[in-house]
DNA sequence: TGCCGGTATCTGGTATTCCAGATACCAATA
DNA sequence: TATTGGTATCTGGAATACCAGATACCGGCA
């Protein structure tokens, strides 16, 4: 008899760390920026204890540094955080891949293939375009079954993005994006270990190329 | 003029998130029972506002489930979330060494064996010797210069340990994990990248299969 | 003019208080 | 006896109050 269950009320403190992270990711906060939690707490309209849990959770995550009587501060974007980041991915990414393939049947890549038609439809707005290329991924992630792993490729995708918007912040265009989806599909279709993570690999240095590019600028 | 800079005072959070963390993989605590913020803050002696973030460190980490207005539950040990961390821990401790071999000198490598003999010197202490077994894994997740990494690492590791020690509570013997470092230290040796990551994936492999062994009784 | 020291004020850390949802119990009633 | 409804009492969530460390400012003094 649930189907009368109510929903649980959304937290404050899961409302407070979306509205931070997404203005962190989209750059309306500046890295190395400092943060103030009275000040916060009240342009988000709570108190400081559900704040601070999710001024903690970003903490953990990466996203700030806090500093006891000091501060929080923002991080910077910097070469070393961009390898590590990098790394993992492309690491975990494949493993996607290996978990993903042997569950693969006809129906599930049609769903795939529709996830990433939508990136087609945003082209013209690269925020926009920048979320359906991240959701692909993560579908694929969530079809991995792991769902350790589907939070820590979320958790990377989230500072991807970050770096990236900082490129488009810079005026960089957007990459060969699409194209390098239909590789991965491909090799999704021919359920072919090697040739879809060779793509997944490709995809992942090309936009490492472009972030780095534009931070050493 | 910082040979004088006075250390920061420990925070209570992180007090609490630590031992909480350790009876919790040390099984004072039994997986499934529930806590109480209230009774537990005061056995802490902090109030809970501190508590609160040490508890919210632990569910993100994923030693504890919170539910609003019901109570605070101490996760169960399933063969899902067994095989998520063991996929995750073999990905990413091959990456580990990808990442550690082209920065070996002979030095470093003197210095992972002097770690890895702390390991025969404890080995009638059970518990003392689980605990050296992950230093021997965390200090090479250290020399891979990821942090991030190095932070999966460790959190894998804890429940890692978490299950071992299940295993242990059951009387089962300790495997032949010294046999076993060697293995991987002799590819280390060789700054043979597949030799090396054979030998961690097979030790990894060996724990997995005494950890699920006693799962299933 | 430049340095030194005290104080006002800023910071996050911690404790306490208040609130509302969830639950268990018990008494009244059919 | 079984059921229902109200209440006491659990729970965690949120707001507030208070504390101490860190800092910046300003006035006095060399």
């Amino acid at each position: 008899m649930n189907f009368l269950k109510a929903e649980q009320p959304p937290l404050f403190k899961d409302h407070a760390y979306n509205e931070i992270k997404k203005a962190i990711i989209q750059h309306e906060i500046e890295p190395g920026s400092m943060l103030n939690e009275r000040s916060l707490s009240e342009s988000l309209g709570i108190s400081r204890t559900p704040l601070k849990l999710a001024l903690q959770q970003l903490e953990l995550e990466g996203w700030i540094t806090s500093v006891p009587r000091k501060g929080i501060f923002i991080k910077t974007i910097n070469k070393r955080d961009v390898d590590d980041i990098f790394q993992l991915r492309k690491a975990n990414e494949v493993l996607v891949i290996e978990l993903l393939i042997p569950l693969l049947d006809n129906e599930t890549i049609a769903t795939i293939e529709k996830v990433d038609n939508q990136l087609v439809v945003h082209k013209e707005n690269p925020v926009q375009f920048v979320y359906y290329d991240s959701s692909f991924h993560l579908f694929l992630a969530e079809l991995s079954q792991n769902l350790r792993l589907y939070q820590l490729i979320e958790n990377l995708t989230d500072h991807f993005n970050w770096y990236r918007f900082a490129a488009l912040k810079a005026g960089k265009s957007l990459d060969e994006i699409y194209y390098e989806h239909t590789l991965i599909i491909e090799g999704l279709k021919a359920r072919n270990i090697r040739q879809t993570t060779d793509a997944v690999l490709n995809h992942i240095d090309n936009a490492y190329a472009t972030i780095i590019a534009n931070l050493q600028e």
